[in-house]
DNA sequence: CACAACTTAATTGCGCACAACCGACTTTGG
DNA sequence: CCAAAGTCGGTTGTGCGCAATTAAGTTGTG
């Protein structure tokens, strides 16, 4: 019952399965999203800035979990494709805050239809899926809280080079 | 109770937690496989072999649902790593079988402890987990079913050039 | 004002993911 | 035996995701 070899095929299941999931949607969203030019991410940042703009680069990040070495370059192919725009805050120049166009505002008018097509495509009712939502938050928490730890530790017991930038 | 802007909102929270509890997953393997020198898809190569080998290649991609454009350069640096060795079948050249080495075999035991660490990271008991993998895995194959008939739709409108390589 | 510490965004480098395509090989139908 | 069709691994190009670094700007302190 607790065979070495049990245990890692356990592990197999239980992490496969998010990620599974994670590549399942994206696949999902790719075909519902080819239509308007978007991919999941430049989606979910659209999702922001349909909320709420002006928006600084760090609060998109603050957001979506996600930092300026995959934001930076997301925003720059949306400016290109003529959706958002990028500019420099006056009050802090170090501050770029990411705005829409008319463009980026009217494609919001064709996503309105995505929500149901993805409800629809996982067979699920509108109360199962938020209960999956709350349980998913909730081990996203976690392994966040537990990642953050043993970074900390990791960090502690290799303290050498803190301030030690160029090696010379 | 149905303003439109709702509906991107909802959406937002649904897409987004699937998303997030996958790169959360991927951060703390991140941390726990480090020690170990294996990136978390490295990893779940890892654990297929560790269960039987030698696999082909096609097969792996089966089982991980990954293709060979991201499982050719992956597995070559499990080769440079010394954990696996590629040879080309006798029966079928087609074929590239993957085996373990010695040190790959000797990794299993390191690995050993990592499902502990996650489920407890998660905060999960074995039962809440394996519920979960059940939730998680329906939604896959619903959505996978999704994205191939979105796709085999969008094949039956511009069926024209399937026999079209080259438009010189 | 000068200057160090901090903050923010961008850049660089690596490793996935996936679509599209390619070349080598095997199988099949004649 | 030969040619067409199918299979298999690999390559290329695009787009994330993240760590580490860099550049530019702001703030706090004397």
């Amino acid at each position: 019952m607790d065979r070495p070899g049990d245990d890692l095929a356990l592990d197999r299941q239980l992490c496969f399965a998010v990620y599974a999931a994670s590549r399942a949607f994206t696949g999902l969203y790719r075909e519902l999203l080819a239509g308007l030019g978007l991919t999941y991410p430049q989606y979910l940042v659209m999702l922001v800035l349909w909320e709420r703009e002006p928006v600084a680069v760090r609060e998109l990040g603050e957001a979506l979990r996600l930092d300026s070495g995959t934001l930076s370059p997301l925003l720059r192919r949306l400016d290109t494709a003529g959706l958002v725009r990028r500019v420099r805050s006056a009050a802090d120049e170090r501050v770029v805050e990411i705005a829409l166009t008319a463009e980026g505002r009217t494609l919001r008018g064709e996503a309105e239809r995505v929500p149901d097509a993805v409800l629809a495509a996982t067979g699920l009712t509108l109360g199962e899926a938020d209960e999956l939502r709350v349980r998913l938050d909730r081990i996203t928490a976690s392994a966040a809280d537990a990642t953050a730890r043993l970074r900390a530790e990791a960090g502690d017991r290799s303290p050498t080079e803190v301030h030690q930038r160029k090696r010379s």
